[in-house]
DNA sequence: AAGTAGATGAGAACGATTCTCGAAAGCACG
DNA sequence: CGTGCTTTCGAGAATCGTTCTCATCTACTT
């Protein structure tokens, strides 16, 4: 048997997780388990998630957190802008990192079968900073969400390809 | 004493309301009380409502209704796309009537005061319905939010006016 | 006016979120 | 590495928005 060591070398903020936890430290924050499980976690995720699907995927992880532990780090981090809220429709509230810059999405949502998706797109995006420019709003951030059915859901067109 | 009688003439699809009564009835449904009282009280507003609020408003103008008949009636109204449901990031459903055609509007939440005000963008417009199309999805409501800080909140800029 | 089926209201139930409080743990200091 | 102080944590209770239940009511038809 061998034992192998790695060192992991990266920037310190190169990813969304890293820069959090710097960011609480810097606040003179405790690096307690269960606020950093909720953020490695999170981090990992493609899009949103709820609280309740965080939680579970922290204890199928084997960690040992509690509900209101997860709401409390959630809450917090949304207060820091380094977390957004996300409401689809479905009286569910979700949470994803804010990825400045490149990374940004947002929703699509599948009203027959209530899939999530993340999309992007850079005229929309375009278009948000102008309107917010134009109404001299302070953006700190945005939401877009589409509502329609997916690929999946959609009645496939009569014939080759016929109007829909 | 001297008794009027006022005949009010319009077009029956002229509002909101009247459309929504008219809908409801061509599905064969009743004119109940409560629901109506919903629908009246709804198309009075210039912004997206919640459902205690619209209880209240009701209730306070007379109005006997119960709350489960708000719910229920805001449900079945969602559901023939006569209301959108808007969620805005504070854990309360909001409810508006979809104005079809030029009164659509999005929302802008100041994150300081809490406020809530509408707002409309043609070219925000165009741009969800492009990416609608490039997405390839039948989009059949969408909802913009933007968060910031409104005029009242934003601290003035500095030289002008002194910060206070 | 009577009959029928949808509509209603009060209150219970539900589920997501927040609060409470005693216990545990991170961090600074010795 | 222990001590002490303070933050953080977890479990369960409490809260609050929303939905369900069910007996009653009422709009509409006949």
């Amino acid at each position: 048997m061998r034992i192998g060591i790695i060192i992991w070398v990266q920037h310190p903020h190169s990813t969304w997780s890293a820069r959090a936890l710097g960011n609480l430290q810097a606040k003179g924050l405790r690096n307690g388990g269960a606020r950093r499980a909720v953020i490695e976690h999170l981090g990992a995720q493609p899009c949103c998630r709820s609280a309740q699907e965080i939680f579970d995927g922290i204890r199928s992880q084997g960690g040992r957190v509690g509900i209101a532990s997860v709401y409390r780090a959630l809450e917090q981090l949304v207060e820091l802008s380094l977390v957004q809220r996300v409401e689809l429709g479905d009286r569910i509230a979700r949470f994803e990192p804010t990825h400045t810059g490149g990374e940004h999405h947002h929703h699509l949502v599948c009203d027959d079968c209530g899939r999530v998706e993340p999309f992007s797109d850079h005229g929309l995006e375009q278009a948000l900073e102008q309107a917010a420019s134009r109404l001299e709003v302070g953006m700190r951030a945005h939401e877009v969400v589409l509502h329609g059915s997916c690929g999946d859901c959609r009645p496939p067109a009569t014939g080759a390809r016929a109007s829909g």
